[in-house]
DNA sequence: ACAATTTTGTTATGATATAACAATTGAATC
DNA sequence: GATTCAATTGTTATATCATAACAAAATTGT
């Protein structure tokens, strides 16, 4: 429930080598990830089955948030199940554990870098690329918690997701002087 | 885009007459939204046809935020045509002219009381009794625009959805001494 | 009246998500 | 190891949310 201060303003960029040459191969966000689910798994005496582990690295291998039947898709190359229940029980799954969260606004699903921590995920999505930033701020959740409880409102989640264009492709749009503008 | 400073930090309650004898009629709510729709529907050249006001009103009429589906039936009963791309156009047509806001969390539509302002809908929403209210807080709109800004993000539309419980919720959970807690 | 534009009707399909119940697997106990 | 119980997965069906494509009708401007 609580954001962890440790990350307080600092923002973790997912999903970032699509193709525009961005070449950090996050190998190692996926091991990291990996791990660490493992780990709170195994605290919290729950199951990292095959196709729950499956889904997220499938969810960290794609450079950005991933459909459930897009999912879906890939674990049945795989040999899993195809049907939805196989999918959406990995998700529940692995958002019940904290370890991805659902962008609301896209019907996606999204790994998180930090797991561990128990916070709801605030996102900047970039109409363009499609790429999510999370980010994590420690001041806007306690003006939120203070905006509710104003009302009389007992605040238990928060859907914070911001869209617009992200620093690359302003960038790219402002420098390839296009004609079409931004373009979605 | 920007929002309004005249009713910052106000907040409008949306729904909230529904069964527990909150018995504010809200017919006046309904009567100036309408009148709102038609005034700002001349002024940009946009036409209030017939299903896009009713469809206004209906969603007015109910007092939490209505599903598509939902509208199209209601809709239906009146003799509209009952396909879905009928409600979708009207859900369209509201939302391009900023009558209603969609609640992307439960898949929504609500009337917005501010149509004459341009402005992205922020909500509390209360896992109980499904009430959403519409609250507008310019600090906060400010402060995700300067931590959009700080990433080099240029911040073009917002999604909060606050869940949680509201004041009525609360208290009746807790003067029923009810044994679940906070149940869902 | 005529043409151009917008709106609506209609059919079909895509996309997202859950219900219900059976079969299998895994872990704990006997 | 066999037994039992609970958790997980398989399977079929269906619910819910949303759009594509094209035809028909209504509205607007001339
Ligand atoms: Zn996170
Ligand atoms: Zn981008
Ligand atoms: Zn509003
Ligand atoms: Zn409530």
């Amino acid at each position: 429930m609580a954001q962890h201060p440790s990350h307080q303003d600092e923002s973790h960029h997912v999903g970032h080598d699509q193709d525009h040459s961005h070449d950090h191969n996050h190998n190692h966000c996926i091991d990291s990830a990996l791990a660490t689910a493992e780990t709170l798994c195994i605290e919290q005496g729950q199951r990292l089955t095959k196709v729950r582990r499956r889904a997220l690295e499938l969810i960290w291998e794609s450079h950005r948030p991933l459909g459930a039947y897009q999912l879906l898709a890939k674990l049945a190359e795989e040999g899993f199940n195809s049907a939805p229940p196989t999918v959406y029980r990995a998700l529940d799954f692995l958002l019940g554990a904290g370890l991805i969260h659902k962008v609301e606004s896209m019907n996606a699903y999204l790994g998180c870098a930090h797991a561990d921590k128990a916070h709801k995920g605030y996102f900047l999505i970039c109409d363009e690329c499609h790429n999510v930033m999370e980010f994590d701020y420690q001041d806007i959740h306690a003006a939120l918690i203070a905006k509710a409880a104003q009302q009389g409102f007992e605040l238990r989640a928060e859907t914070i997701e911001l869209t617009g264009l992200c620093a690359e492709c302003k960038a790219t749009n402002t420098s390839a002087a296009n004609t079409q503008g931004t373009r979605t």
